[in-house]
DNA sequence: GACAAAGTTGACTATCTTTATAGAGTAAAA
DNA sequence: TTTTACTCTATAAAGATAGTCAACTTTGTC
């Protein structure tokens, strides 16, 4: 499941990434826009700053702007930053993989054997999702649609 | 992310995939094999015996046993059962779907497209995987991965 | 057959960690 | 000196786990 937290950021990402080029977005803005409590949102940015994905300025005219051009942002990378590894478990996880304490031989785990399929199968689908192109899923732009996925 | 709630209750059923049919397996047993804690277990299985996954009985020669066989016990339902519905987000959910509060006009939601792709990627893993699929899977029993996806 | 004893699950509480949020105030930029 | 991001602390709810005792079921024994 994913938290509040990565989802609040997810929806911050998508209103940065309709601003135009150059132009900033205040925190106010976004978390009025998007219904997200002001505070909470200050930590989610804080944290998509610290990883690069943002960049902040203080002071009249400030605000925040994405730090690269959206069809450069995976979608998948910005979960992982707020929420951590996509796999459902953690000794399933590619980028964050730990071993299971309880698990004596993990190559016979049958929790993590189905698990490796899930986590493939949530980053086919969110590695392969650039922000642009969820930002436009929710623009009601269909041409993206058939990149993405099926209709559904 | 599943919870150990899930993890340990997939894992329990799993053991109890693996008794012979009509023979019971103890908590105390079913929690040392996996290293899950007994307690914990306890209310796990007492959550599944709500569901209908699992019959028990009491006293001497008690215990847990699958109520249904393990072909007929689909791996989603489980967690379904335990951690709640598959899609990383409610509004995402076919099963127990709920309006995100925070979202003026869904149909138009970047993130919950996105997600209901995720869900439909994790339904179609954990959907068409039964729990006799997945109980082989971690025995080494190799006939198996075809069908339930490709080798990692 | 009655009854105690032992083996089990079941239910109720309590504690600790993580998630989600609010408040008050600080630092920097224009 | 106003406007904005940033930090620090606090609080409430949910998840994860442990402890205690109650309820039930078999099984032996007198």
């Amino acid at each position: 499941m994913l938290t509040k937290k990565a989802k609040y950021g997810l929806k911050a990402m998508v209103h940065l990434a309709g601003v135009r080029p150059g132009e900033t977005a205040l925190v106010a803005e976004i978390a009025a826009a998007n219904q997200i409590p002001k505070k909470f949102l200050d930590a989610i940015l804080g944290e998509l700053r610290n990883a690069g994905f943002v960049h902040s300025k203080k002071g009249k005219g400030g605000g925040y702007m994405l730090a690269r051009p959206p069809e450069d942002i995976g979608v998948g990378n910005i979960v992982r930053t707020l929420d951590g590894p996509l796999a459902p478990i953690q000794c399933a996880s590619k980028t964050v993989y730990r071993r299971c304490d309880d698990c004596a031989d993990e190559t016979r785990c049958a929790v993590r054997l189905v698990m490796l399929r899930a986590r493939e199968a949530i980053a086919d689908v969110l590695d392969k999702t650039s922000l642009e192109q969820m930002r436009r899923l929710g623009a009601g732009d269909d041409s993206v649609r058939l990149l993405v996925g099926a209709e559904l």
